[in-house]
DNA sequence: CTGTTAGCGCCTTCAA
DNA sequence: TTGAAGGCGCTAACAG
């Protein structure tokens, strides 16, 4: 049984006077006498009075809380952009309501009108990977409330939104290989569709063209493939494929395998880079070298986009890219090799 | 710039009758004629109305709203427990507000004091690992907030929790490698002053007795050991340990490193058992086995304790036991080998 | 069947 | 300086 909480009016009657003076005296707003204001406070303290958030919302319009929807937490990725998130808004003093779309179009379109039902001031998302309805997104920028998209967007939806740069990232890897000394690079992709899959291609291919290397379409893989293990080997043994940059830290690892079977060392015949920076890549032998996206970072500055546009409307529409940082662990000759 | 939303009084002006009589209609509770009701229905439709639910709050004193405390969701563990009880949660038509409480006892004070100003309906809260003091924890229960403990609990805190069974994992686990024939079986404990450290140590203990295998001091290392490496060297080398049980993942991770190192073959020569299932563990070669924890389950479970408590005040003082899973991987020998 | 009244807890005019 | 009144959106009890 929930008990009933003290209320202001609790405190004015046992001090005999009317609520509105006690709110004032709470509130520091208006003029108080010093004895009435002290009498109050004290008398509040010491019934533990805790101002229910509830009717100030229902007054006031806001509730201090922000809504996210995220695709599923259980990935290393999605659970340190929450930490990233909870990490501001918490500190901002805002409270964070949560609901999983698990990829799924029709559960994020419930979240989101869960989120939009609850008033929240905010809302934080990660659209689902086959995104082609966009109305519920529509609404939530129909009905006034901030949106800030999340590792990834859409460019039908006209709101400020935080991704990674796919780009740079598979660039700064593949260019990397390349200046130790690559010559025949294998990429495996990612699923098709996505935009992270294609801008990771982009870079892969930028690189290679940097440093003058032609893309050899045998050299470059789909994830999806169901002959990927044989073609994998087919690259690393006939093709005698020096470097391999993919889409996930866990085809790295299919790398891995591949390699050991073909007594082919990493990093003396091979260098390997992965993408994500999944814990384990630090506890696989050899440690696998990996781009780090920062999700973190991610999840904090669309967080930070999302108060700012919650306290000011009128800020301008941002959107960034948050850098990845190439992490260079065993997996790789070094530059001087 | 937040729109007004649409509200009953809004609907009732339009059609010329009260709010009462539109909330009727809309309820479906009190008599309205069938007209009117349609009317008013698809006026309602029409203009897209979702009633207020802090309306609704206030009103009934219930927010329809769960408050998650967790040490941090950036563990697979305590992600997978989120998952868990956020299917439930959203399943049952409950938000599900979190906060984060880094096992810093301070923050989790602080986030149990906004849970409670919240006024959610109930609380789920990893308790922080160094917990000495438990006035908040008191103070959610004298509030009547229903609070359900999951992962850790304290016997002075009298409210239903759900754990991991860490005694029979640990149990299962060695009393596997036993039945293999292991006869030198290594563990490695955890963090001092933690149940589950001991616990497991329990579970190691009492399947060596089972099998009639005397304790050796020897062959039991502390994680937070500064001269771990060695002795574990000196466990596989000098004293020939046959098996390997460790209180985490990770530290299975340490004896693979050392057992490559010492030209050990697992598990041939030594078979080892983790404790977690981290992802990790499928990945490295050999295969870890490992003690899950189901986490997932551990969360549902938990939510719904909290569910019910809600929803009956008088329900009992439920307490369980998750229980653990023995995953059998590559690093143990076969059970007929 | 429908309207009136009152109130959830709080704050903000407006009067006194 | 303080009190009274009104209202945020909704529902429930009571009239009519």
């Amino acid at each position: 049984m929930k008990k009933k909480r003290i209320s202001i009016t609790d405190i004015a009657q046992a001090l005999q006077v009317t609520p509105s003076t006690v709110s004032r005296a709470l509130n520091g707003g208006g003029k108080v006498s010093e004895k009435k204001r002290q009498e109050i406070i004290s008398l509040a303290k010491k019934l533990g009075y805790r101002p229910n958030p509830i009717a100030k919302s229902l007054l006031e319009n806001r509730t201090n809380t922000i809504g996210l929807i995220l695709p599923e937490f259980t990935h290393h990725f999605y659970s340190r952009v929450l930490a990233g998130i909870e990490s501001v808004t918490s500190q901002a003093g805002y409270q964070l309501l949560i609901c999983t779309s698990n990829e799924n179009q029709n559960q994020e379109i419930k979240s989101t009108l869960t989120l939009l039902d609850a008033r929240v001031d905010g809302i934080l998302a990660t659209i689902s990977k086959m995104n082609d309805k966009f109305e519920h997104i529509q609404e939530v920028m129909d009905s006034g409330t901030p949106l800030v998209l999340v590792d990834r967007f859409s460019e039908e939806i006209e709101t400020p939104y935080v991704i990674s740069d796919d780009f740079k990232g598979a660039f700064s890897a593949v260019d990397y290989l390349c200046q130790i000394g690559c010559k025949n690079i294998l990429h495996i992709k990612g699923p098709d569709n996505l935009s992270t899959t294609f801008n990771r291609f982009m870079g892969y291919k930028e690189a290679l063209r940097k440093h003058e290397i032609e893309v050899k379409e045998e050299l470059v893989l789909e994830s999806s493939d169901p002959k990927l293990v044989e073609k994998i080997r087919f690259c690393l043994g006939d093709l005698h494929a020096d470097g391999a940059f993919t889409y996930s830290d866990y085809l790295a690892f299919e790398i891995y395998k591949l390699a050991a079977e073909l007594k082919i060392t990493i990093p003396e015949e091979l260098s390997v880079i992965g993408y994500a920076d999944e814990p384990i890549s630090t506890y696989i032998n050899p440690t696998l070298s990996t781009v780090n996206q920062q999700p973190f970072e991610m999840g904090a500055m669309s967080a930070n986009y999302l108060l700012n546009k919650i306290n000011d409307s009128a800020s301008p529409l941002e959107a960034s890219r948050v850098d990845t940082k190439l992490i260079l662990r065993e997996s790789c000759r070094k530059m001087d090799g």
